[in-house]
DNA sequence: TCAAGTTAGTTCGAGATGCTGACCATCGTC
DNA sequence: GACGATGGTCAGCATCTCGAACTAACTTGA
């Protein structure tokens, strides 16, 4: 059955990338890091990101990206600091937990990528990565 | 920023994907489906399919296939049926309002795929679905 | 300059999702 | 036919997500 739809095909390496990178964060003790955490949680940018542009990246609702970064807080992986430039805003930004989890999280999907790279052939994989990175345009609506 | 994981170059279209055929579905009528239920019914064959390979094909434990599926009975989507070659196991079926459904989610996925075909060119776009397929060797673990 | 509308963020309550553990019925095997 | 394996369900709990309602701070216009 070849006929799955793309949304399906999609889903499918997302999954197991997923299952990889949680994997590899438990076994070095980041065992309390949810799935829906890490995708509020790759959109911060270096300086801090604001609530309301994290939610719109992870395109979740500002309540719901409010409860996940609550959640990251309590467990060390950011913190909210006050925005300079608007006193009802506040910035979030990556902790020293959170700084500590991205080199492992990293190296997983490091790792997963050069499976996939070596399954495909080096030619298909950056074909892929581009195309997606393409589709990326017409598909992200924060950007 | 290109630098994106490709678990989250993934995730992106995927989630666009979701939205514009909930969206369709939803205005057919078919406004009782969450995107878990889809998961899934999205597995069953045309011969019916039994609990346990659909819970494996959608990568969940038996337990929330089976609560989906009674989601799915009570909307009637589908419908259980003893299978006659083990008394233990039940095969389930797309039922009416589920074929119903189905050419309204096929033409939103159409929709969407033409879309993206038009702003990737023809070429990469079955390129991209080349390697999505091939992916799917190595990352679905059903099959 | 200050009232009115907008924007950033939170709290509350509820439904959806998905897990583990415990269980029953049936199958296959020895 | 007894026993372990398999197909499936029920119960209980944690997580994810949303809508509604709210507070505080910013912006705008007369």
């Amino acid at each position: 059955m070849d006929e799955l739809n793309v949304g399906l095909l999609l889903f499918i390496p997302y999954r197991a990338m997923e299952a990889r990178v949680f994997a590899a964060l438990a076994d070095e003790g980041f065992d309390d890091f949810t799935p829906a955490q890490a995708r509020v949680m790759q959109r911060i940018g270096p300086e801090g990101t604001r609530m309301t542009e994290l939610a719109e990246a992870a395109q979740v609702t500002k309540q719901t990206a409010s409860f996940l970064v609550d959640q990251l807080e309590r467990s060390g992986y950011v913190t909210r600091t006050p925005d300079p430039s608007d006193a009802r805003a506040r910035l979030v930004r990556i902790a020293d937990r959170g700084r500590a989890a991205q080199p492992v999280a990293a190296a997983a999907v490091a790792e997963v990528e050069s499976e996939w790279r070596a399954h495909l052939g080096v030619r298909d994989w950056e074909r892929l990565r581009g195309a997606l990175s393409s589709l990326r345009e017409i598909t992200d609506p924060y950007r």
